[in-house]
DNA sequence: GAGTGGTCTAGACCACTGT
DNA sequence: CAGTGGTCTAGACCACTCC
């Protein structure tokens, strides 16, 4: 008997996250059937069914109709990460958030960024680079293209006041991006830009967004130095 | 009418994307309940609800009791990251990899390791470090604690062979862990075991990983110039 | 207190895939 | 072809939380 009565996912999952971790069930096994637990718990196979598909969920079970379900070999596997919003990631922590505006105007985008966005070899794009500040240190820096055939507003507005983020973020829904991470270490223009000296690595985060088929914005984030983003697993 | 017949949750799903991104439902806007989207779409109320339990976790909805179903005002929110295991990542993009112990010794970790890994001070730990190569060149660097007291069979391994990663996913599970991602100025050492200049940014990624309330190991990678991670939302 | 999402059940059928 | 997970249904009760 493992104690403890089984009444509800939850607890069909922390049984099973049990036995894998006490090695009950060893990396690789496979395990039983929905069926035969769903009998040992003296719950429903849908109860089982919801509990094993979080866990395979979190990496811990691989499954595979007609094949079972097996312990995964490797479960270090996947970490959800939350993207902060600036602002919110700033005032959260209880420092005053502010944001320059530095450039703003429409522009042909270089060929790394035509591709980013599969834009046309003459299609014209927004361009601008802004700094985020908390309590009136360099935060991170923000050089962002937005796509005015997708967002033909864009080019009536002024970003000087609310940020692109934010007015895209509440005007023009994606369906769909894609985030890099990567370490950059600061050229000239980007130094002088943070405050910081030339060379210094920093954090960078690439993001662009699609509506379907259309690309809506492509932004390279760089944060402050000893910047570091957090998850667990 | 939407045109589409809805016969499964990933059906309905998709409607309520689809009804998100074309702002028939706006930012902050509650929905209909579940019964109501289950009389629409003809179908139960428990498919409406996994579907609408998907899009939550994928962070375009909002869910309370009593409350309701609002649209997220931030959809901007979670990534979920694939923490690949470095041997597997190299061939999968079919380069030779190998592997090098540099050093292993039982020592005493200096005060941050300590704290991470949450040892007493007169505690003693495992400490090596070693290099992973693709093609035969440089793909990242491992520095690494084991704690022994968790992990007491480790005094006894070889490490010069197998990594101590693969070792310690195959032997020592664990119940949970926290990643940090940074970037880091290669000093000296770190340039010269890479054999990359003093001074370059370098992708870094701290890893810990724990059983219940004993810490178990905790490494510090870091990658080649030029590594990224890469994640969709 | 009442309304909404959260979950369970029992049974059924479907879809993928290994043999 | 047969076994396993994937999903749907209809109804029920529970738990949280706003008023």
């Amino acid at each position: 008997m493992s104690g403890i009565a089984i009444n509800n996912w939850q607890d069909v999952q922390a049984e099973v996250l049990d036995r894998i971790h006490s090695r009950v069930w060893k990396p690789g096994d496979q395990i039983p059937k929905e069926t035969e637990l769903a009998a040992e718990f003296g719950c429903a196979r849908a109860t089982v069914n919801r509990a094993l598909r979080a866990v395979a969920e979190a990496g811990f079970l691989d499954r595979k109709r007609k094949a079972g379900t097996r312990v995964a070999t490797h479960p270090i596997r996947k970490a959800t990460l939350s993207i902060p919003i600036i602002r919110h990631e700033i005032e959260e922590s209880n420092r005053a958030y502010s944001y320059a505006l530095e450039a703003a105007s429409i522009k042909k985008p270089p060929a790394h960024i035509q591709a980013k966005m599969d834009l046309a070899a003459d299609q014209m794009a927004h361009h601008s680079k802004a700094l985020h500040f908390a309590n009136n240190q360099t935060f991170a820096s923000e050089e962002r293209w937005i796509n005015i055939h997708t967002v033909p507003d864009v080019q009536e507005l002024d970003f000087t006041k609310q940020s692109a983020n934010e007015w895209l973020v509440a005007n023009a829904p994606f369906t769909h991006g894609n985030i890099s991470l990567l370490a950059i270490m600061a050229d000239l223009d980007l130094a002088n830009r943070m405050g910081v000296a030339e060379g210094t690595a920093l954090f960078g985060l690439n993001r662009t967004t699609w509506d379907s088929d259309n690309s809506i914005t492509t932004v390279k984030l760089v944060f402050h130095p000893g910047y570091a983003l957090h998850t667990k697993i």
